[in-house]
DNA sequence: AGCACGCCGACT
DNA sequence: GTCGGCGTGCTC
């Protein structure tokens, strides 16, 4: 009987692929192992077995599976069935999902190759130029790409030539997998066995005598070998002796020394572990008992704690007793907090058992992690960002997720366009493990949840230490305008407590919320302002190059004297960002050394960490940063934390803006005085009045709650409606729209009134392509699973008209 | 998504 | 006459 196997594909192809699999395989072959499977005329992909059977397809004849590349399987049956909930769910293929789930060393692709023809024998006389050339780059250099053929003959189609001379015997044509995953090999060097004792060894030293570098090695291996007791690193020893690579060679070449090579473990942690003791105050005491008690129902709780409250040490307790268990751990984190603090807590606790999986992480690295989950051979607890979710957990004890309400959960692009949050209530629920959301400001989803008791509520009202919650100070710059209190940026009220504070010896935050607010060009004369030419935004000006950049497509320009229109040399720049703020602080406090920490200072692996750490060890007095300084840090010594303008938030075009700028807010004051002193915070606003400004000040989490939650309820939003926003796009304008009004149109018929657009989003032409949004609501009594049923059918319908088909349709359920 | 096949305009 | 452009349809 033959036997065939599902294949899920990395493509964006809403199906799965029926292969044959070989007679010598069938034994083999497992659920979750890796293939390499041909497709289509030339391709071979790397895909995943989902489905072993022996029903044979009719419309088609299945090709062979060309090999396994697994062993044991690299994918559980647990995360198979996530990666289906999570495609069904999120309206994506499967093969989206595999993609976003393994790292992708693990996914080879297929490169065409090409190589001479050794065997065959052909005349130099009959190639044409074309071939010539290629057979020519064949003699210098062994293989080629395609790619590399395109460059050499300059043109695109590529193929007829190389089949021509395939017919003509001259060269052969291969498909080559990429590089696999590459094990980090460290060489080592110990004393060869024949001088193991110490009589030869003696008769050695002597040898060497006159060649006393070579001596001094020696002697520096034996130091060393007494020292670390473990195996010595050839880079150390040539380190530690300061003797060259050559000589060390001579001694290996002699027969004194070997060589050898052991696979080195990427992702070791080789700091000491502490022996923390946690110290619970009552509350925590509390908390604590409360969350296990709803555990043990099998209850999701959200831990709502404030700012320092101490919810880190709540989690802590909570892991150390799940891994006891032999059972696993996945701490998830906004990628934006995953910094050294934390892990570095963590590290100091659990030692070996944190294992580390995030977006910065080299694809080498997240294998190594990968493995371990998989194998559960090192590390329990795993901290990471939204993709952790997919790794191949073996026995999930717990899942906390910190910081619940951040947005960064939410994958926007490309797809799987998924809320990690909330896919971990189902992988939670694949495993039966408990689960804790944590939160200073939850968003209103999980709080909503927690009111109609499908999540449990755990609250933590005191900061640790019984330190108080930051005074907040509203600072009114429109009067300040007024009575010309304002230097630059800064009203009188800020710059008196920043100078009263540096006096201290403490430390400011000054926050400015780049979004919207980036400096642009104007000129006086005509008020033209420099536009993107593939986007419809105007370029934001850059300080520390002097250019004209688009946040959209990386456009720019040199700054320019002159207006592009006018001629007019009056330009005067509008609005301002970190950077700006940075230059009018140099000015106002040339004593004291200031920073900025935004997403142009913080590029490279390090950059995030040199800055926190210069500030930690207080470096820096003044640290000015967008977002990047809400999240997850622990600064002992900073006093004072300043809003520039609380206003660019508040007026943000989204249903979400209010709630979110409440969120901001608070994560930034909590910044302030996290020690004994009371910290203060001031905001700066044109609009003090407003009532989530004022909800802030009196940190009114509840109030902010009723208000928001009425509108949502009144506006049919989320949490009492949900959303699925389908986006056209295309670089034909007139189709676009055209597209998208059919689109709607046929969507109304069955959800009518509750389909919004098309509209056009603020920026509506990116890298020249035009976008329009489509807003479908579903009405709470309504069955999400059949809404989208229709939509797929509406799409379905859609794809069938061949005009439209060129117009991409991007679907965001549940969208940010 | 790729990638081949197929049908039309601008060049030797 | 061909080269090379993009539109169309398929991939087990």
């Amino acid at each position: 009987m033959p036997v065939f196997a599902n294949v899920i594909l990395p493509l964006p192809l809403d199906r799965l692929f029926t292969y044959q699999v070989a007679e010598e395989d069938i034994d083999a072959l497992k659920i979750g192992m890796r293939v390499a499977v041909p497709f289509g005329k030339s391709k071979v992909y790397t895909g995943v077995v989902a489905k072993i059977h022996q029903e044979e397809p009719q419309q088609y004849e299945a090709k062979l599976i060309e090999e396994i590349l697994d062993e044991k399987p690299t994918v559980t049956t647990h995360q198979l069935k996530f990666w289906a909930w999570i495609a069904s769910y999120y309206m994506c293929a499967e093969g989206e999902v595999m993609k976003a789930a393994l790292p992708s060393a693990f996914l080879l692709e297929s490169e065409t190759v090409v190589e001479l023809n050794k065997k065959g024998e052909f005349d130099e006389d009959q190639l044409n130029d074309q071939e010539f050339l290629i057979v020519e780059a064949l003699q210098n250099q062994s293989l080629l790409k395609i790619q590399e053929v395109m460059q050499i003959l300059e043109k695109k189609t590529v193929l007829p030539v190389l089949n021509s001379l395939v017919a003509k015997n001259a060269i052969i044509v291969n498909q080559e997998l990429y590089k696999q995953y590459k094990p980090k090999l460290i060489k080592y060097v110990r004393l060869a066995n024949n001088y193991q004792s110490e009589q030869k060894l003696n008769t050695l030293l002597e040898e060497l005598s006159n060649a006393p570098k070579q001596r001094e090695l020696i002697l520096q291996l034996f130091s060393l070998q007494a020292k670390l007791k473990k195996p010595i690193e050839k880079k150390q020893l040539a380190k530690e002796s300061g003797a060259s690579a050559s000589s060390i060679k001579s001694l290996v070449t002699k027969g004194v020394l070997e060589e050898y090579t052991l696979q080195k473990d990427r992702v070791n942690y080789e700091g000491e572990v502490n022996d923390i003791q946690l110290h619970f105050n009552n509350e925590q005491e509390q908390a604590y008992s409360e969350i296990k008690k709803h555990f043990e129902n099998n209850q999701v709780t959200l831990l709502h704690g404030v700012t320092s409250s101490g919810k880190t040490e709540i989690y802590i307790k909570l892991i150390e007793e799940v891994i006891s268990k032999g059972k696993q751990v996945l701490y998830l984190l906004p990628e934006i907090a995953l910094t050294t603090q934390l892990i570095g807590r963590l590290k100091a606790y659990f030692g070996q058992e944190v294992l580390v999986y995030h977006s910065k992480y080299s694809v080498n690295e997240r294998v190594e992690v990968y493995k371990h989950v998989l194998n559960n051979t090192k590390g329990k607890i795993v901290i990471g960002a939204r993709s952790s979710i997919f790794l191949p957990f073996q026995d999930l004890g717990l899942i906390v997720v910190d910081e619940a309400h951040e947005a960064t959960f939410k994958q926007y692009d490309p797809a799987p366009r998924y809320q990690a949050r909330d896919a971990a209530v189902v992988l939670a629920n694949f495993f039966g493990s408990q689960l804790l959301l944590g939160s200073a400001t939850p968003s209103l989803e999980s709080f909503h949840n927690a009111e109609l008791h499908k999540y449990e509520l755990v609250k933590l009202t005191k900061r640790f230490g019984n330190v108080l919650p930051p005074a907040i100070e509203l600072v009114d710059i429109k009067e300040k305008h007024k009575k010309r209190k304002m230097t630059g940026h800064f009203s009188d009220r800020l710059l008196e407590e920043m100078k009263e504070t540096l006096a201290e010896g403490k430390q400011v935050i000054l926050f400015q919320n780049r979004r919207g607010f980036s400096p642009i060009l104007e000129c006086n004369t005509c008020g033209h302002s420099p536009q993107c030419p593939n986007c419809d935004v105007s370029l934001t000006y850059h300080q520390h190059n002097n250019s004209l950049r688009c946040h959209y497509c990386g456009y720019h320009m040199a700054m320019q004297q002159q207006c592009i229109a006018c001629g007019s040399s009056e330009i005067t720049t509008k609005g301002f960002g970190t950077e700006q703020v940075e230059t009018e602080l140099e000015a106002l406090f040339p004593d004291h050394k200031t920073a900025r920490m935004d997403l142009d200072t913080t590029r490279g692996k390090y950059g995030y960490e040199k800055i926190i750490t210069a500030f930690e060890q207080q470096q820096i007095d003044i640290l000015v940063g967008t977002q990047m300084l809400t999240k997850g840090l622990d600064f002992r010594n900073v006093d004072l934390v300043g809003v520039m303008n609380a206003d660019s938030l508040l007026n943000f075009p989204d249903f979400r803006a209010h709630e979110r700028s409440f969120q901001l807010l608070l994560q930034v004051a909590g910044r302030a005085g996290r020690t004994k002193d009371r910290g203060k915070v001031l905001i700066q606003t044109y609009n003090p009045y407003h009532q989530i400004l004022q909800q802030v000040s009196s940190n009114n989490y509840a109030e902010m709650y009723k208000e928001q939650m009425d509108d949502r309820y009144n506006f049919k939003y989320p949490p009492y409606y949900r959303l699925i926003k389908l986006t056209l796009k295309s670089r034909d304008y007139n189709l676009v729209n055209e597209a998208s009004a059919w689109l709607a149109k046929a969507l109304s018929q069955a959800f009518h009134p509750h389909v919004l657009g098309p509209e056009f989003p603020p920026v509506a032409r990116i890298r020249n392509e035009y976008y329009k949004n489509i807003v479908v609501k579903i009405p709470p009594k309504n069955s999400i699973g059949k809404t989208k049923e229709y939509i797929n059918r509406v799409l379905k319908s859609y794809h069938s008209i061949a005009n439209y088909r060129k117009v991409r349709v991007i679907i965001n359920v549940d969208p940010y």
